[in-house]
DNA sequence: TGTTAACCGAGACGGTACGTCGCGTCTTTCT
DNA sequence: AGAAAGACGCGACGTACCGTCTCGGTTAACA
């Protein structure tokens, strides 16, 4: 096959790419309108001028148009923003994940594709492989904060991050409590504070 | 009102009932067949024998089915288990969760109902009716922790409980990694912990 | 059975008679708003106050609801009104024909009876009863006609109507044609012409 | 366009044309086997072989469907019968008619169309055109009757066949007479005579 | 005045059909 | 030859109305 869902078509230049981008980008705006609940092929496939049928070829249904959004939205060289401070870093790290819940319904590539994830196996290998990427990325903050000595070195930056965001996706998609500012911060303060203390050392196996 | 999801129909010892519980647990049975995914009213009404028309009337659709599923789940007597120290009870708890999530779909109720409260104001509800009674009898073995002398008084007892649950949520709903028995402990571990670090009293404000 | 659809309840003065006026009445109501086509049980009952069961109970259906209607209207001491002359009579009797098909609906009780009389044995006899009442009726028009020498005796009055009415019919309910004054005036010219030559005198036999 | 229902889709030669005809076809075998009252889509497409989805696509319901199969019986080219003379003719016209309500229920694709034109627009339509086209054809027989001289010039040839046959649809339609043949002839005879005296010569206006 | 049989209100229910939606496939036609 | 266009099969949706049933409460006529 001369191109498929990982974002790298066969004919950079050509009507393939040109379609690829007005599918994705019609994806985007529909779950912008209508959010994931309304997120069907032959609109996004009416929306961007392609025929359904290439949809379906190409993507293979709306979880691969999901899996191939979470694939694009990796290339926008996305990175954490830096306070100074690790427990500063990762409240600001939780904020914008609670950000991106925030509306009426799941307006966010990653909100929707985490829903999507609970249907389509296609999906959840994308979200598995969207938040092993964020990790990586998150994980510059505590990279940097064991070299200015808040935490030991050997400590597990990935562990920590999830730490400081876990609580703020619980209440978000499991308990479905409110989640305030505090909130964050807290667990922020948690994560960074565990993390000083050598928590996130892997044992010596 | 005549009758409801909540589990109290007005007519206890007739058809009402016996409808009631022909369906609830058709539902139950079709998601352990099917899981979520398969979840439809039209099955579930062939198989417990009730015509569709009646179960639209009483529950409205799936999500109706799994928010009175989950109500009915709740009449259950659930208690967590007591190990005799907090990171023991914690670690239980933990367990359980990811029991509930393990099997190659999405097979138990609370599983079912994250996932559709994506879609569902009302099984969103549902949802967090039913994790605030969670919480509520998990805290237990967070206050018997304290009357014990491991944590705090002041510890918010709900508080400990989502940070060791959380980690595990966040990896099975969300960063879709597999989990282990080494993070479901280490969740506990760093819970316990902090709680008995004071880290869940809740500032004097 | 103490009771039917003919009009006379075997308790005249209760609950019985308050029921089926207001019955007969929600129907008329109902015909008025939404036609024959919208025209339900349920809606008749929930607009009467009369229970659902109650109507099935005492006339059956929409049909037999008709039909009651239209045997009620029978008793409404209808008769035809009188020119002088009886091209007129008939061409009066034309007018009124058309008027109960005029708006965009079928909305008099004879038209919905007409349309009900396709689909049920029990509205078409009703419907047959109706018009035997009607043309008696008319018939006075014709026998006064031939007392005054319009037409020769012997001519069958009752035929005479219907030569008069059945074009208006046939362009209405069949090749749904509109009707103009004029047409009604031809129908009733010819109509009084042919009895005037003794056209409508059976045959001898 | 791509196709409709006026009996020219856009693809003749290929499945879109096999499905019309399975689909008219199990119209008029459902019209003969259960009357108009029996007639709905889901029998139709059941019998067709067609799926349920595809009829309301292309046809919109059962008014569509009958609409359908009076275009196409508009083209099996019908032609009034000949007996020399025009009350034979349109003696035979009448007869015609009869025969086509005949049995017990609505059988025939006019009068199933008669009934479902009282609730459909749609119906009603194509129920004027069918009359329209059945009025012109009928009319040849007047026609050739002023031609031999049994009628004036100038006599409208289609109000001549009406007078001969709404007599007929009266009784059927409207006031459920049963109808014999001496009524058909009477109201030919009546409507050859009249044409004979220049009754049907429009005024000059 | 009491009784009693008929009638009625309330509402859940099984059932048929409705008309629609979205999925994913497949065929025709046109370029 | 190959892709655009769109009809199609399919399964489920959620609704409307039908006509029935059970239960319990009224009520009107008659003894």
């Amino acid at each position: 096959m001369s191109s498929d869902a990982d974002g790298a078509p066969a004919r950079p230049g050509g009507r393939t790419a040109r379609n690829t981008a007005a599918v994705l980008d019609a994806t985007l705006a529909e779950l912008g309108d209508s959010g994931y609940a309304g997120l069907t092929v032959e609109r996004i496939a009416a929306r961007s001028g392609v025929h359904k049928a290439t949809v379906y070829r190409r993507w293979g249904g709306v979880d691969g148009l999901l899996a191939a959004s979470l694939a694009r939205s990796r290339e926008d060289g996305w990175a954490p923003r830096r306070t100074g401070a690790l427990r500063g870093d990762l409240a600001a790290l939780g904020h914008e994940v609670v950000l991106g819940f925030t509306g009426s319904d799941l307006r966010s590539v990653p909100a929707a594709a985490i829903s999507a994830a609970f249907q389509s196996d296609r999906a959840a290998d994308a979200l598995r492989a969207f938040f092993a990427d964020r990790h990586e990325r998150s994980a510059a903050v505590v990279t940097e904060a064991i070299e200015r000595g808040e935490a030991p070195a050997g400590t597990d930056p990935c562990e920590v991050v999830r730490a400081a965001v876990a609580p703020l996706y619980y209440r978000l998609c499991v308990s479905r409590e409110p989640v305030a500012a505090a909130d964050v911060d807290r667990a922020a303060r948690l994560a960074a504070d565990a993390a000083g203390t050598g928590a996130f050392v892997p044992p010596a196996a």
